[in-house]
DNA sequence: TTCAATTATTGAACGGTGTTCAGGAAAGTC
DNA sequence: GACTTTCCTGAACACCGTTCAATAATTGAA
């Protein structure tokens, strides 16, 4: 089967997922696709560009809207739903934090959620400035959170309470 | 000269400061103290200890106030200060905030600058359980921040706006 | 269909990494 | 002086990201 970008990315994807940032190494990825190492660096500038990638798709999904929040409410709730979203998308995959940490301090307005919850955020009494300071604090603490749960989750400690101190961050930040 | 741990650790506190976790290998440090690389392990059980006792040293500063704040405010003054003090101190040392991320995912009511934050913010019309959550948010929102910002320092990106958006986070978390 | 140009891959190397461990010094104790 | 404990060397193991000349495979034109 040929190899192309899209073949090596969805590889690395599968590892990520299923293994591991530390396991994510071009020879493992390599072998994963029946391939030397060099070959990948046809199709990938380096190691960093493609977890660039790979942060990209973890935050994708929050593009496409999951459910329509009632019209003109006036409380912050679109914007609860997208940093929930956003954490989800991110606990999901395995340390997906420290992937998507370095895509968010590279871009912090470009890359999601910041665009979305700014958007979501502004209005209401609050002007442009305040939603995206916001959106900066509700997506930097998220990405603390994430990155001290998902530790946790990698050394087999509890994390039982980490959900509720999240919800009560978001709460915090919000009020 | 004799090795001991307190050398060990010493050098890896100079190489972290001046060249950053990048530089902080297990050989370059044996290098620095004119030693093979097996002899740190003597001293050390590993690299992850060592850098835990480095993340101790980068918040040990905290536990002696270093402005006695006025009695009986209102305000949260002295979280205030206790926090912003925490972010100096690991912005301070080059990748500080990753190193210290891990030591508060280890051990996040214990590791500071969480005990002291919990102390500053109970009264008042708080709870426990609410100084509590308030100071992980604080924590966890700093730690974010800073990973941001050391990550954009480290690519010689500009982070000139960064002071106002960590001040104006944790004044939307207290608020 | 043949030939040249482009695209894609190999194989090997470079210079690193954390960690382990048998063996041998040195230092302390009896 | 013998014995034990402490400390360090030297070498190895199994990896890592990245580069690059040489080579293979594919494509497009004549």
């Amino acid at each position: 089967m040929a190899l192309d970008r899209d073949r090596v990315v969805d590889a690395a994807w599968h590892i990520l997922q299923s293994y591991g940032l530390g396991d994510l190494s071009m020879r493992r990825l390599a072998k994963e696709l029946g391939v030397q190492p060099g070959a990948l660096y046809w199709h990938v500038a380096n190691k960093q560009e493609l977890l660039a990638v790979l942060a990209q798709r973890m935050v994708a999904p929050l593009e496409t809207p999951s459910v329509r929040p009632a019209r003109n409410t006036d409380d912050d709730a679109a914007a609860l739903l997208l940093i929930a979203r956003f954490r989800s998308a991110v606990l999901a995959v395995r340390d997906g934090a420290d992937v998507v940490s370095v895509a968010h301090a590279l871009d912090p307005l470009g890359m999601q959620p910041v665009p979305l919850l700014v958007t979501a955020l502004t209005g209401r009494g609050r002007s442009p400035e305040d939603a995206e300071t916001v959106a900066l604090t509700l997506t930097r603490f998220t990405l603390g959170s994430v990155t001290a749960q998902q530790t946790r989750e990698s050394m087999d400690l509890p994390t039982a309470t980490m959900d509720a101190e999240f919800e009560a961050g978001v709460r915090a930040i919000l009020a």
